[in-house]
DNA sequence: ATCCTATCCTGGCTGC
DNA sequence: TGCAGCCAGGATAGGA
């Protein structure tokens, strides 16, 4: 769902729209959807901010916030079904489940809505409070650190690219599409990926996340849209994601689906052999 | 250290 | 047509 291109292009699309525009309220329908501070602050706090920037880290919308020269931080994390939209013309767009809502000094208004309630927000004076865990970014490590850090890991391959201590930012759909790029079977223990492979898997997991960011994410079903309701473009040039039964773009053979650390997970038998 | 299961949630889908 | 039951999916907690 909303992995590091998807959320990229929120943020670009969001920073186009909202930078500079001062936040003259805030209105809270799921309290659940604020993590920190407690609710009866979060709205209280964001009122009378104005947006300085908007940022990604991970898979996490950094909004940088300045009010009475104090800076603070608005993390939001979409989980699978978060989403923003910004008013356009007199369309408005669908608030059944809707769960936060600002209104700029503007007039204009910044709606949050989230079917599955999972996403999360946070309101804090450190950002650290919440990422401070979070690994590299997998567009930022260098090939070195990425391959150290291959080779220290236990775990399967699949599972260690969706540890966001490891890397942060890669979800199901992109660590599908890059295993398949690198021709590796999801199950191989990191530590016996030979240099060559990883390199290959580098490549792979930029290639993949670049391709991603370029067509505005991935729109797999109704959920991940960009903040004006358009689709992303990457679903249509899936290799393995979301293919089951059908041919390997590179071999034929036909795409497999199982299940790997409880997520589903695609790849083309023949092309990503299990590791002996 | 790593894996597995349950939890959080809802809408869509399957099967009767 | 209606409805019960199942499933996806990111992150995390707790137990094995």
């Amino acid at each position: 769902m909303p992995e590091l291109p998807e959320v990229q292009t929120v943020v670009t699309d969001l920073s186009k729209k909202i930078t500079g525009k001062t936040i003259r309220s805030a209105e809270v329908l799921w309290p659940r959807t604020i993590s920190k501070p407690a609710i009866s602050d979060f709205a209280a706090d964001l009122k009378g901010n104005r947006v300085e920037k908007v940022s990604r880290r991970g898979k996490f919308i950094v909004i940088t916030l300045h009010k009475d020269k104090q800076t603070s931080y608005w993390l939001t994390h979409l989980r699978m079904t978060g989403q923003f939209h910004i008013q356009r013309g007199k369309k408005l767009p669908d608030t059944t489940h809707l769960r936060v809502k600002l209104v700029f000094t503007d007039g204009s208004h910044l709606l949050f809505t989230d079917p599955r309630k999972f996403a999360r927000m946070y309101l804090v004076s450190d950002p650290g409070q919440v990422t401070g865990k979070l690994g590299p970014e997998p567009l930022e490590i260098g090939i070195e650190d990425f391959i150290a850090g291959l080779k220290r890991s236990r775990k399967r391959i699949k599972p260690l690219l969706l540890d966001q201590t490891f890397l942060s930012g890669i979800g199901n759909i992109y660590a599908d599409e890059s295993l398949h790029s690198a021709l590796l079977h999801p199950l191989t223990p990191a530590y016996k990926v030979t240099k060559q492979k990883a390199t290959k898997l580098h490549t792979g997991i930029r290639e993949v996340l670049k391709k991603g960011i370029s067509l505005n994410g991935a729109s797999i079903d109704r959920f991940y849209k960009r903040i004006n309701g358009q689709s992303g473009g990457f679903q249509d040039e899936f290799t393995v994601y979301a293919r089951t039964g059908q041919p390997c773009l590179r071999c034929g053979t036909l795409i497999r689906k199982t299940t790997v650390a409880q997520r589903g997970t695609h790849y083309c038998p023949s092309c990503q052999k299990p590791v002996r």
